[in-house]
DNA sequence: AAAAGATTTGCATGTATTTGCCTGTTTAAA
DNA sequence: TTTAAACAGGCAAATACATGCAAATCTTTT
C-alpha cells in the first residue's frame, strides 16, 4: 500500500524504541504507535524484531528491557484517569518559553508525560525521574536540581538544593499536596521536605498545586504555605463542584 | 543514453550527499534524486559506493550517518554477559565506608544494580538514573551532581555540576571508556562530557576505568586524561588476556 | 581527428521490503 | 463471565531494489 508514511526509516524507529527502553525500562505499542506516528501493526513488528535479536523483551502490550529492575512501580492505578485529567489542565498553564518548576510525584510525572514535543520551556526540577522524563522532549532545556536523594518523596534533599534554588526565580511553581485545607494551606509530613519546598515557593513568580481531590481538606503536621500564597489549583473536579467552594477565596481554580 | 543530465558530476554529487548526511544525519533517496536531478537508480549506486567505502550506512529508502547508528545499538547478549562479569570486578573494589563518583552508562548501570544491599558507602554521580538505581540500596547516600542534562550521555553537563564536582573528593572514581588506548590514554566524543570528565577525575584519589574490550585501542577527538592517571582497568577479559598486556605498564588489569 | 574503450546514466524488467488494513483468535482485566 | 485491547497471519499497495542493457559522455589510443 505506502511505503513509509513521513521521513523516518525502520532502523531509527529501532534506534528510537531501543533508546525509549533504556531509558524507561519499558514501552507500550500504542505510546510509541502515536509518538512515531506509524501503525501498531507496525510497531508490533518493530518489537517483533527486536526481540528475536535479542534485544528486548516482549510482553502483552509492549516491551521491556533486558535488563529490568527498575524504581518506578506504577500499579496504584486507582487514580490514574484523574491523573490524566489533572495532567490536561495543568498543560494549560505552560507557555511557550516560561522557566518553570516542578517536584516529584505521580500526578506530576503524569503531566509531564503529557507534554507536546511542540513546547519550548525551560525546566527546573529536584526530582531525577522527573528530570529524565522531561529530557525525552525534544524542545525543553531541563536543569536537574541535584542534592542528596530521599527516596520517600523522590527529591534532591539537603542544604545544596535549597541554595540552589535561592539563585534561581522561575515564572510558575508545580507543587503536588501532601495536605491541603483552605485555612491552614498547604502543608506536609517531613521536615526535610519542608525545607526544600519552601525554597522552592520562594523562587517562583506564580504557584500552581496539583493534586487529587482525595487530599483537600487534610492537615499535616509541618506548614508548608498559607492559602493566599497559592495562585492556581488543579484537581480532577469540574471547578464548579461545591468541594473546591473554600477554597475559591484565595486561589484560582482549574 | 545520456550521460550527465545538469553540470553535476559524480564526486560533485557524493560531496554533496555527504555534506546533507553530516548536516542530518539522513538522506532519502528519493529526495535526493529530486534535489540532485538524477534518477534514483543513480542515487542508489552513489549510496552504494559510498556505503561499500565505509562512509555511511545504507538503509531501505536511503541512508543514515556512520556516527548516527554507532553508539545506540550495543546490546547483544554477548555484551549482556561481559558487562555482568565487569561488574563484578568492579563491585570488589568498594570497600565499606568508601566514598565513590560514578558516571552513567549501561556498564556502571548494570554495575550498580549488582551492589549487595549490606554495602555502605557513599555515592556521588553525575546521572540522574544511576542516583535512582543507588537509592535503592537502604544504607547507601546518594548526592546527585545537578546541572543541565545531555541526553545523548545521560548525564547532566554545564558550569554547575563542574563547580560542584571541585568542591568534593572522593576516594574512587568509575569511568566508563568511549576511547581508551595504552599510549593516548582516555577519549571522548564530546566536548561539554570531557569537561565534566576532567572534572570528575580530578576530584577523585583513584581512577578505575570500566569497558568493554571492544573499546580497547581506540582513540577519539577529545583527550580526557593520559594512561598512567588510570589506576584500575576493569574489562570482561581475563587479566592475563594478551590485549591487555600493553596497558599493565601504567595500570593495574583487574 | 577519428576510433576504440571505459564510464556513467537512465530505463525496463522482475523481485523484495515495508506497511496498513483485514480477518479471526488470544489475552488480560473489569 | 464479559468485554476491550492486543495479537497473529494473510493480503494488497506502494516503494525500493537488483540486474541487464543501451545510449550518452568521457578517456585513451592510434
Amino acid at each position: 500500500m505506502e511505503g513509509r508514511v513521513n521521513g523516518m526509516f525502520k532502523n531509527e524507529r529501532h534506534a528510537f524504541i531501543m533508546k525509549q527502553i533504556n531509558l524507561h525500562n519499558k514501552v507500550l505499542s500504542s505510546e510509541l504507535s502515536n509518538r512515531l506516528e506509524v501503525s501498531e501493526d507496525t510497531i508490533r513488528r518493530d518489537l517483533a524484531e527486536l526481540a528475536d535479536a535479542g534485544e528486548i523483551i516482549k510482553v502483552h502490550g509492549g516491551a521491556l528491557s533486558k535488563s529490568y529492575h527498575y524504581p518506578i512501580q506504577n500499579n496504584s492505578v486507582y487514580a490514574q484517569d484523574s491523573k490524566k485529567e489533572i495532567a490536561r489542565k495543568a498543560i494549560k498553564l505552560i507557555q511557550p518559553g516560561m522557566t518553570i518548576l516542578t517536584e516529584a510525584g505521580t500526578t506530576m510525572l503524569e503531566m509531564v508525560r503529557m507534554i507536546p514535543d511542540e513546547v519550548e520551556a525551560t525546566f527546573f526540577t529536584v526530582s531525577p525521574l522527573i528530570a529524565l522524563e522531561l529530557a525525552d522532549h525534544p524542545l525543553l532545556t531541563v536543569i536537574l536540581i541535584g542534592g542528596q536523594i530521599d527516596m520517600s518523596s523522590q527529591i534532591n534533599i539537603g542544604e545544596k538544593p535549597i541554595s540552589e534554588l535561592a539563585d534561581i526565580n522561575v515564572d510558575l511553581c508545580f507543587l503536588g499536596a501532601h495536605g491541603l485545607d483552605s485555612k491552614a494551606g498547604l502543608s506536609e509530613v517531613e521536615w526535610k521536605v519542608v525545607q526544600v519546598k519552601k525554597a522552592m515557593i520562594k523562587s517562583s513568580t506564580k504557584l500552581a498545586v496539583i493534586t487529587i481531590s482525595e487530599k483537600l481538606n487534610s492537615i499535616l503536621k509541618m506548614k508548608l504555605c498559607n492559602p493566599h500564597e497559592i495562585d492556581y489549583l488543579i484537581t480532577e473536579l469540574n471547578p464548579n463542584d461545591k468541594r473546591l467552594t473554600p477554597y475559591k477565596k484565595n486561589i484560582q481554580i482549574l
